[in-house]
RNA sequence: CGGGGCGUAGCGUAGUGGCUAGCGCGCGUGCUUUGGGAGCACGAGAUCGCAGGUUCGAGUCCUGUCGCCCCGACCA
């Protein structure tokens, strides 16, 4: 097709749009790709809509290679929700709304509940199995905080598809498919990717990963070691440090810090007091105890003490990742005022009483807390740590000689250039855009909705499911993201809007109409044409070009006089000279066609 | 929900309580121009987010309200 610039329904910008914060949102909105009409709500203009399809279409090919495509309402009743639990569960990021009648119905945010369904509807025994089914359709979620343009919407395109399978080794197959679609698809969009482990590791192996494209604005923070390790910060967990011999570690001595509630007081304090032969006391010498309350799914509210080296803080993130399903606020003012033996400060896990060390938090706290340790604090190792008196701390205070943690939890901050927990190196820090997640399901859905089938004895089994999405209009955002750079968006080939962008350089009408019979030629090869034939400046031309991202620019200008025209690359930016006569056919063997 | 910032023409913005709200881009008409975001002339386009209030007089001050952006919380 040729498509003319002059009657093309496109607007570019010659300034960055005030709201637009990241390099893809801004570029998308200056080429006249996409416009925000909300918070997380915007309308795509041809150009967008032509690099999504390309987007999908690809995503379309290789989901084909192991399942069917099939399209359910975006709007839904609430009954099937009822039923799984998810209308109360999925919380407030469910849009819900009311027929004329007042029945509720929602906009589906996923669509587990009707693919489980509609299998039951149709199949009913083992022979149908296994089966992967999956749909290419807009999603509604009511997020907190939409942000960065097209990567975090309320109304987004999503690819999610869904296996069913009737025992494990069969789900894991499906999910086994899906990765390897994954692969291809992300592959042929040229991203650069990880796949990372997106789950703690109590769950084991392969349950569920997630494809983080890699992006300095993505919203997901993981690590990797050279050695392969990768995984979502989230779900690293580092293992216990081996024993230590403590044999020769004096006993506990209570010492006086006054006016050292932060570890950097502490140390400077410890310093100045008691300082040692080894060197100076550092924070990482220090056993530092925060409190957190726990608020349980069913209201019940418990403090949590963690212990962790004095120079590290707790990732809040990883910490809610950890006490999921409970929910982690900081212990507040209020909170200590109800536990006097908690000292603000001063908090420790060992109590010295007439001389004698005894166990404090955890076990036989008076009023029983619960304590959680760093997998750094491993048995032998010496610290530093507050007295549970206001003004004191305690020093040569050993783990496992002194004091038993309730158990291990991992939630330190992770700094770049901490050992992978699997040997394979130090951990780099990046961040990433998720643009596809695989999970494996299990039976709850089945179970909730009742979808069932006779095994070959006869027997009725539970299904066991996965899902699987990719966030389609996401990728547009990902690749402009990845690809663009400070002219404006560089598509790659496969998902660009046209083929060639043709730029007429020159007033003349032999200019005007050299363009328009190469535009045509191009076309017969099955090369999709967008033709500059506004009557602008060139320089305008040429910038808009950049802007727009079109792989090949095609330039017909003063060159023509000499009968050639002039060949440019968007993203390495060469240019070639080609005889008017090839140049149809050299351009159509650079930049595709059919 | 907490913190910070901002609402003036399609876009980007200026505007000590005082004349008819200014500029750039874009848009229309005409002439000139055409290899890196052209020039000249004329022109259209704004109830200054909304509602109250103070004042002789409010884009400007006060109160409320709505909306937007960023950081965090929350959330896939």
């Amino acid at each position: 097709m040729i498509a003319r610039l002059s009657t093309y329904f496109a607007r570019t910008l010659r300034q960055d749009p005030a709201d637009a914060e990241v390099p893809s949102h801004k570029w998308l909105v200056r080429a006249g790709y996409v416009r925000r009409v909300s918070p997380g709500l915007y309308s795509w203009l041809p150009l967008g809509l032509r690099v999504m399809r390309r987007i999908e279409q690809i995503v379309r090919e290789e989901m084909d290679q192991i399942g069917f495509e099939v399209r359910f309402p975006a709007l839904l009743p609430r009954e099937p929700y009822e039923q799984t639990n998810r209308w109360v569960e999925y919380g407030p990021n469910l849009f819900r709304l009311k027929d004329r009648k007042g029945a509720d119905y929602l906009l589906g945010p996923t669509h587990e509940e009707m693919f489980t369904l509609m299998v039951k509807d149709l199949y009913s025994s083992y022979k149908d199995l296994p089966l992967i089914i999956y749909q290419i359709q807009t999603k509604f979620r009511d997020e907190a905080r939409p942000r960065a343009g097209l990567l975090r919407c309320r109304e987004f395109v999503m690819k999610d598809s869904y296996s069913f399978d009737v025992d494990d080794a069969g789900l894991a197959v499906g999910y086994a498919k899906h990765r390897d679609a994954y692969i291809k698809i992300f592959d042929r969009l040229g991203l650069e990717y990880v796949i990372v482990n997106a789950m703690s590791g109590a769950m084991g192996g392969s349950a569920s990963e997630e494809f983080l494209a890699l992006c300095d604005n993505g919203e997901d923070t993981f690590v990797q070691s050279d050695g392969g390790f990768a995984a979502n910060a989230e779900a690293v967990r580092f293992p216990v440090a081996a024993p230590v011999d403590a044999a020769g570690v004096g006993p506990v001595q209570v010492i006086d810090t006054p006016g050292t509630g932060t570890i950097a007081e502490l140390v400077e304090a410890v310093n100045a007091a008691y300082p040692r032969a080894e060197g100076p006391w550092q924070a990482a010498d220090t056993l530092k105890n925060v409190v957190f309350m726990l608020t349980h799914p069913d209201g019940a509210k418990e403090p949590l003490v963690v212990g962790l080296p004095g120079d590290r803080e707790v990732d809040l993130k990883r910490l809610a990742a950890a006490v999921d399903p409970a929910v982690a606020e900081p212990f507040s003012p209020e909170d200590f005022a109800a536990h006097p033996a908690l000292v603000k400060g001063y908090i420790g896990p060992v109590k010295v009483a007439d001389g004698r060390a005894e166990q404090f938090l955890g076990e036989q706290a008076p009023a029983r807390v619960r304590y959680l340790t760093d997998p750094r604090v491993g048995e032998g190792t010496r610290w530093v740590t507050g007295a549970n008196i206001a003004d004191k701390h305690q020093l040569d205070v050993v783990a496992g000689r002194d004091f038993t943690a309730d158990g291990v939890i991992d939630v330190a901050e992770i700094r770049e250039g901490d050992p992978a927990p699997d040997g394979s190196g130090p951990l780099r820090l990046a961040r990433g855009i998720e643009i596809g997640h695989i999970f494996q399901l299990g039976r709850k859905y089945a179970q909730a909705l009742g979808l069932e089938v006779l095994d070959r004895n006869g027997k009725l089994v539970t299904v066991t499911m996965g899902s699987y999405g990719v966030g389609v209009s996401r990728l547009v955002a990902t690749i402009a993201e990845a690809t663009c750079d400070d002219k404006g968006l560089c598509w790659p080939r496969n998902v660009a809007p046209f083929d060639v962008h043709i730029v007429i350089a020159g007033k003349g009408d032999d200019q005007a109409r050299a363009a328009e019979e190469l535009a045509a030629e191009l076309d017969r090869l099955g090369v999709e044409v967008l033709l500059d034939d506004r009557s602008a400046s060139p320089g305008v031309k040429f910038a808009d070009a950049e802007l727009l991202g079109v792989p090949t620019i095609v330039v017909i200008g003063r060159g023509l006089a000499d009968g050639v025209v002039e060949l440019r690359d968007r993203a390495s930016g060469q240019t070639a000279n080609l005889p008017v006569g090839e140049a149809a056919a050299r351009i159509a063997a650079v930049a595709g066609g059919d």
